[in-house]
DNA sequence: GTCTATAACGGGATAGAC
DNA sequence: GTCTATCCCGTTATAGAC
């Protein structure tokens, strides 16, 4: 065949989607280049290996979120709301289609071995430092530890969230809809907002 | 050998150890059976499959977690509070020990289409619906759908509780202290119960 | 009930032609 | 850059002796 320079992409798209749907050790390679209609050897081409490809796919979406939110946070201003800074965290992730890379991501929130050993420091933790002092900063009556314990919790929502929110009406019944991202959002940081405050 | 009754037992609590830390497809059997001390062989004899084995794990741990739930939600009374029903929920899975069991189990609630497909009407769906009738009942300003959805959330904090507890002290650098277990389900407790009141 | 040995399969990775 | 063919390994599961 003639070069294709969207190959790659087409894995990286491919992978994503597999590795969230259905986990990473349980999607294979020929499942990925299958689904993408590329040729196997492909991968080891482009990538080294599959790790090195679970890492690429990851670093593609999680930098643009955290870049997101840390301009959402910037632009709340000086004094921003326990609202505004929930919202800076949230919204980027509720804004990215579910469907694709997000259940990726929440996956492997759930997976602290991987993640922790991986990527906590290059990807989560500047992030993670900045918003709990934002909201030691809004939240004066609350202990530190308390604020950083309730970020934690919020997280866990927010993974929640990007794991079961596709299934919600299928397990709901169709009681709990979230098809209007924007309103979820706001369900979430008022819900989140309220912990936060509690005494 | 001479025959040992207590082979199957070893079994599963090399398992549930094995598969809470490392996860179902990264632990072979291999890994158990060595771990156990019995004979490769011996999973097959004593449950049929690996798919057997992780169902008859759960199902060890789940139910009575959930009875417990039951009889704590009765023992409230027939007009709990927020809090009583909330600390019923919680309160069984906090006080099982989390480096054994409750790994697996907030691994398998980060994975909907394993434990929809297998688990859902069996093991979860029942307590779903009990716990948010008592909430919709303690809280008569609240959509039944807005109870519903931060039954939900609070689901998610627990699973990451579970999953992301015993690092707390290695990500945090000891800011977050979990190591008193009445006190982290109080706390727990209390930022969830603020964010159900939220209008 | 317990063991050894092995079957049957699927996986990641690579060599080498084009 | 792309392809085919293949290597090599670890896995689950089972057959059959004890």
């Amino acid at each position: 065949m003639t070069p294709r320079q969207d190959t790659k992409l087409k894995i990286l798209d491919s992978a994503e989607k597999l590795f969230g749907i259905n986990g990473f050790e349980t999607t294979s390679l020929r499942d990925i280049t299958t689904a993408a209609d590329v040729n196997l050897a492909a991968v080891n081409y482009h990538f080294q290996s599959k790790d090195s490809l679970i890492e690429a796919v990851i670093a593609r979406r999680i930098e643009p979120v955290n870049e997101r939110r840390m301009a959402l946070l910037d632009a709340a201003g000086p004094e921003p709301t326990v609202e505004q800074i929930l919202e800076a965290f949230l919204r980027p992730v509720f804004e990215t289609q579910m469907e694709g890379a997000m259940p990726l991501v929440g996956r492997l929130l759930s997976n602290p071995v991987f993640f922790v050993d991986r990527m906590w420091e290059k990807h989560l933790a500047p992030v993670g430092k900045r918003f709990v002092e934002a909201l030691v900063k809004a939240l004066p009556h609350q202990p530190p530890a308390e604020v950083a314990l309730r970020l934690y919790f919020s997280v866990g929502v927010m993974t929640h969230m990007l794991l079961w929110g596709p299934i919600f009406p299928r397990i709901t019944g169709g009681m709990v809809d979230i098809s209007d991202r924007q309103a979820l959002l706001q369900r979430t940081v008022t819900f989140l907002a309220a912990g936060f405050r509690a005494l």
